[in-house]
DNA sequence: CTGCATCCTCAACGATACTG
DNA sequence: CAGTATCGTTGAGGATGCAG
C-alpha cells in the first residue's frame, strides 16, 4: 500500500482543526448551546447560567464567537451599560449539529462509563 | 427575571463536557476520521496518515479511545509487532455526526475567516 | 514496528483587583 | 453592570531517548 492515505492536518487545509479551533475549546459550545435557548441574553444572565465559567473566559470567549461572525453583540449607552448578546444566523445553522452531538454523548455516556471502567481493570 | 435559565456545566451532569472531553481534543476527531476511511490501520499508517501528530499523542489518543470503547485494537504476535486500529460500531454511529461539523466547517470557512479580518479591522 | 518514560515549553485558564 | 489588567498555575502536547 502506497498512497492512497488521504492527508490529513495540514494546516491550512484541515477541516478538522478548522472546526475544532472554534469550538473545541472549553467553552465555545457551551455558550452557543446557552445563547441558543433563548432570544438574547445580557453577559450577566450567560454567567449565571453557565455557572462555573470565569468573567474573564466568558468575556474572552464571547469576542472570539463574535470575531467569528457567530454571536451578535448589542450594547446599550445607559448607565449601568447594558449589553446584550445572541446567536448569527451562521450560528443557527451550527447549532443543531451541536445538539446532535450532545445527544449522541447522552445516549452514549452511561456505556462509554462502563467501558472505560473495565478498560481500567485490564 | 428569576431562574428560568438552565444550568450548564455542572460537572457530573453536563452533557457538553461529555462530549468535549472525549473528542474536543486536539487529535480524537481526526483519528476517528482517519480510521472512518479505511477498514483497519495499523499504527504506522496512521502516523503517516494524520502527519503532524507526534508519535507520543498517537498513542494517548489512540489508547483513550480504545478505553471509551471507541476503537478495537488487534495485535497480531509477530517480530516486529503489527497492531492494527479499526473503528467500533459505537464510533460508526458518532462518525456521521462528525463529517456534519466537518462539511459544515467547510462550508463556511471562508465567511469565518473574513468575518475575523473585519473585525480585526474594526 | 510499536510503543513507554522523561523532560520541557507554552498557552489556556483561573483568581484577583481595578474601572467607566 | 460589564468589562480590563495582571499574575500565577496547570496540564496538554512536543522532543528525545530507550525497549520488547
Amino acid at each position: 500500500m502506497e498512497n492512497n492515505l488521504r492527508k490529513f492536518s495540514e494546516v491550512d487545509n484541515c477541516p478538522v482543526r478548522n472546526v475544532l479551533d472554534r469550538i473545541g475549546d472549553k467553552w465555545s459550545m457551551l455558550v452557543l448551546l446557552v445563547l441558543g435557548e433563548s432570544e438574547t441574553l445580557r453577559f450577566g444572565e450567560l454567567h449565571k447560567s453557565i455557572g462555573t465559567i470565569s468573567q474573564k473566559m466568558l468575556t474572552v470567549t464571547l469576542k472570539t464567537l463574535e470575531a467569528d461572525g457567530l454571536v451578535k453583540r448589542t450594547i446599550y449607552p445607559q448607565i449601568p451599560p447594558r449589553v446584550e448578546y445572541e446567536l448569527t444566523e451562521r450560528a443557527e445553522s451550527l447549532l443543531p449539529l451541536i445538539h446532535n452531538l450532545v445527544d449522541w454523548a447522552e445516549k452514549n455516556m452511561g456505556d462509554i462509563k462502563q467501558a472505560r471502567m473495565n478498560y481500567a481493570m485490564g
